[in-house]
DNA sequence: CTGAAAGCGCTTACAG
DNA sequence: CTGAAAGCGCTTACAG
């Protein structure tokens, strides 16, 4: 099937191309793109003429011919490498999007969103984004050991990851927040308030989130009593079963230290259900300062990450990158929320 | 700066090209090509070499190059038109993309998720799906004049909705459940039940979920007292006040049929607080049958929507309408499922 | 300030 | 089965 046959076949009008525009404004096409990259070096009149065309034909630029010579894409992508309903349960990614795109935008770069949550995907992605459809790369994937970030190192593509990236965090870029001082914050004040028998719920032990946030704990604590520590999967039923855990392990707990909100939500469902009172009977201090954490009853205490602070670093080294920058870390402060649950 | 010289500046290695690949495996370009595009007429011992080949230079595709002569990007975008909260509030969408992935993965066709929740966001998509990007596009966007609609239609560019378009379903392609026969499947369960004073919650009128649920619940009730009926907006908290408001205005009512399971929660949530029991005093009917109805306490009976028959419809046609065919609309059936709230 | 021309990396009739 | 060649729609030195 030819290009002509193929669009009747689609029913697509033939898209008008730079000779259509050069032809309607009278110049040539080298006119047309200077026009259409930023109009330096170009006769007020000319402009105006190529300006008018451009409006009359309805011209959009082909972005792959321009991709081709330019050999930018001008877009790049979010890599979310992570099972997808992790990304619709955690309002966090959220907030991160929103905050890239914007970012981006503004330098004209188009964010794509693509999920790779399963291997497969990752496979699916990891060939996408080194086929030169992006010029580099967010990725958000807090486990060790994802293949993803080797193939793009393989190909050179330029990224920037979410969270420090567990065993690779000399050769990598990432921007995160002090996860570890973030945890001392709420350790220490737990301890201030007179708690004497702190325990804490954990993320995934292959997770920066998880390992640096126990840390923390350990920095305020120093080497507990082994059954004051659990270890959960950042879910809100996971902290749920992770709080009952600890109650049965140590009964006498008087307060609690939780590496996310969504699970010192779940937390606090498992202690109302065992009837211990929040914080009365038992604290409990959050991670994130999510949406939920001003949501839920009582209102949580937490440690605030910076979400704005997180996507604009992100772009920003995301950029110099593609500049030529060497590789950079970014490690951004956090902020002791104190609500109604501690 | 030359595109050496940006190689250079971003320490990429420059990427092996279709005659890298042909000089290492002594054929021509054209022959590379065709083994890149199935193989055909290609003799095994030139096959060989040029995977060999393929190999050893680490070869992939330059997409751009390709489409240009192609005319085609084996892309096609999600565009989720909607605020960008409620993407992640509303597990279907998840369900959705999961399945409209994985269906077009079967045919080598990349979804690129966009979000355009603000209409500049709307712009900027609208821009990058008509520069050639992609070749289609499935639009989830509930509310009506949507002007990025109009946009795609004037850009000739083929597309999918999901939701019947309100006011302009005779010129565009969708894909929906049978929203008003399963709102009249609902309200007649909830009348063989006994139910005598049935209200209902209805989403925004300018949704087709929103007028066409409340169309099937009139289809069973016929003209009711009006203050049975209240408009919400879909959230787990519009629910909730929409149904403290039906207890003000109807007291004595017996039943409520909710245009979606997460008001249906939100509205339960109201109804323990006013100190109604659900189902004993006020039978609850949700519609989606999404995560949270058979997590919820009580479970929701609700409508079950064919997810996963939706997307593969989307996206069928789609391809159909890639091929060249006419618009098409699919409405599927939907199902009651009894749990524990009506 | 402007145009003619080369070239980006592919695919695809065409001739053999 | 294979190669040489045209062409997809742009950008960008280069010469004027």
């Amino acid at each position: 099937m030819t290009a002509p046959e193929r669009n009747r076949a689609r029913r697509v009008r033939p898209r008008p191309t730079m000779d259509d525009v050069a032809a309607v404004a009278g110049v040539s096409r080298g006119t047309v793109s200077r026009v259409l990259n930023g109009g330096h070096n170009v006769s007020g009149p000319a402009l105006d003429a190529v300006r008018r065309a451009i409006r009359k034909t309805g011209y959009v630029v082909n972005q792959h011919a321009r991709s081709l010579v330019t050999q930018r894409s001008d877009s790049v992508a979010f890599i979310l490498s992570e099972p997808q309903d992790r990304l619709f349960e955690d309002p966090n990614f959220n907030i991160l999007l929103r905050g890239c795109t914007q970012e981006l935008a503004e330098h004209d770069i188009t964010l794509l969103l693509t999920i790779a949550g399963t291997s497969e995907d990752r496979k699916r992605v990891g060939r996408y984004v080194t086929a030169g459809h992006v010029d580099g790369a967010l990725v958000i994937s807090s486990h060790a050991g994802s293949p993803l970030l080797d193939d793009l190192e393989a190909r050179g593509l330029p990224f920037v990851a979410c969270g420090r990236p567990l065993g690779r965090d000399r050769n990598v870029s990432y921007v995160a927040a002090d996860d570890r001082g973030g945890a001392r914050q709420m350790v220490s004040y737990l301890r201030s308030q007179g708690r004497q028998r702190i325990a804490t719920i954990t993320g995934p032990l292959d997770t920066s989130g998880g390992v640096d946030r126990l840390a923390g704990y350990r920095d305020v604590l120093g080497e507990v009593d082994p059954r004051l520590v659990v270890t959960a999967d950042y879910s809100h039923d996971g902290g749920a079963e992770a709080m009952a855990r600890l109650l049965r392990q140590v009964p006498d707990l008087d307060a609690v230290f939780v590496a996310s909100d969504l699970m010192a939500v779940g937390a606090i469902a498992a202690l109302h259900r065992a009837g211990r009172r929040v914080p009365d009977d038992v604290a409990v201090g959050g991670f994130d300062d999510s949406k939920v954490a001003s949501t839920s009853v009582p209102r949580l205490t937490t440690i605030r990450q910076p979400w704005p602070r997180l996507s604009a670093e992100m772009v920003r080294l995301l950029l110099n990158h593609l500049a030529g920058d060497a590789h950079a870390a970014v490690i951004l402060p956090t902020e002791l929320v104190v609500r109604d649950s501690a």
